[in-house]
DNA sequence: AAAAGTAGCAACCGCGATCGG
DNA sequence: GCCGATCGCGGTTGCTACTTT
């Protein structure tokens, strides 16, 4: 008999518990409790400060979003640097990555990394988790980074002192040859979806492209084929271009290649319309390599020698 | 102008690790 | 060493605002 009525108190307790968004009054609870009594003790501070919520959802309210060094705003370019060069040494240990990130917590760079960076697999239908993409952010999105966080004079101050000069931070993310073999390597075939959402694309191997659109405006160099001669990680940076954020934010729009440094690195014109028309990738504008051919990288890395 | 689709983010959930009795 | 309570992490969900059709 008591253990069922002990057993109905139990769920009238779990009844009662509020679920959802935080409102302003819960807050302000929160943030009075533990600036009297102090962090930790989650369940115990739940009990006791009036809330009616799990010490789980207490610690993670105040963690993400009450905590007083918490902050806002968009992620700069050093900071999406340490992200992806921090992911790219411990995978997802958000955690971890986020001890690097002062004031950023372990749900927004985890929101982050699901939602741009991940997304640019999802659009180039390319596995998040393959080499394949992981060295396209190392070789083309973090250079870009790089580039950013010179140009915007906000030189790294989250990076370790021994990588503070543009050219060692370049020669550290940038091999002096380009890292991994591809073309003999069976797995590979994986990696070249078909891109049927892209009406114009022609698979890696057939450069006569004949351009599916005029873009007469654009005086393009002819496509040079081969590697440039002084290929290594700091006098060859394909990846640098004048490119900038439309509204001035940081985020992946700012990635595109701009025109001129795309040819140089060996666009034809076909490469540059057929994405610029917007068909072959998304329409979004923002993804980082919608205005070049997302297998451009693999292409140049087998026609640079196939074996490295 | 309205409906549908998408992106971003806060919050929740499950699970394993750690702590303390 | 065992066991329950608590904590912390990573994955997932759901809501809201914004964009596109």
């Amino acid at each position: 008999m008591s253990e069922k009525r002990g057993s109905n108190k139990y769920e009238e307790d779990k009844m009662e518990l509020r679920r959802g968004p935080w409102t302003l009054e819960e807050d302000t609870l929160l943030i009075h409790y533990i600036a009297c009594h102090g962090e930790g003790r989650w369940n115990l501070l739940a009990k006791c400060s009036g809330l009616k919520r799990t010490g789980k959802s207490c610690r993670l309210r105040w963690l993400n979003y009450l905590k007083p060094d918490i902050k806002r705003g968009n992620l700069s370019p050093e900071e999406q640097f340490l992200i992806l060069e921090l992911h790219s040494k411990w995978g997802n240990r958000w955690s971890r990555i986020a001890q690097h990130l002062p004031g950023r917590t372990d749900n927004e760079i985890k929101n982050y990394w699901r939602t741009r960076v991940q997304k640019q697999a999802r659009q180039l239908k390319i596995d998040a988790n393959s080499a394949m993409f992981r060295d396209a952010i190392r070789y083309r999105w973090m250079p870009r980074l790089l580039e950013k966080m010179g140009s915007s004079q906000s030189m790294p101050s989250l990076i370790d002192s021994n990588t503070t000069t543009m050219a060692g931070m370049m020669a550290q993310i940038t091999p002096h040859r380009p890292p991994r073999q591809f073309s003999n390597n069976p797995a590979m075939h994986y990696y070249y979806p078909p891109f049927e959402s892209c009406s114009s694309y022609e698979p890696p191997g057939s450069e006569n492209h004949s351009p599916t659109t005029s873009s007469a405006s654009m005086a393009l160099p002819q496509f040079s084929s081969g590697p440039p001669d002084n290929y290594s990680g700091v006098s060859f940076n394909p990846f640098m271009s004048s490119g900038h954020s439309a509204d001035g934010t940081y985020g992946l729009d700012a990635m595109d290649l701009d025109p001129v440094s795309a040819t140089q690195l060996g666009f034809s014109v076909f490469d540059y319309t057929t994405a610029n028309n917007n068909n072959c990738v998304d329409n979004i504008g923002d993804g980082l390599w919608n205005m070049d051919d997302p297998l451009w990288y693999v292409r140049k890395l087998n026609e640079w020698g196939g074996g490295v």
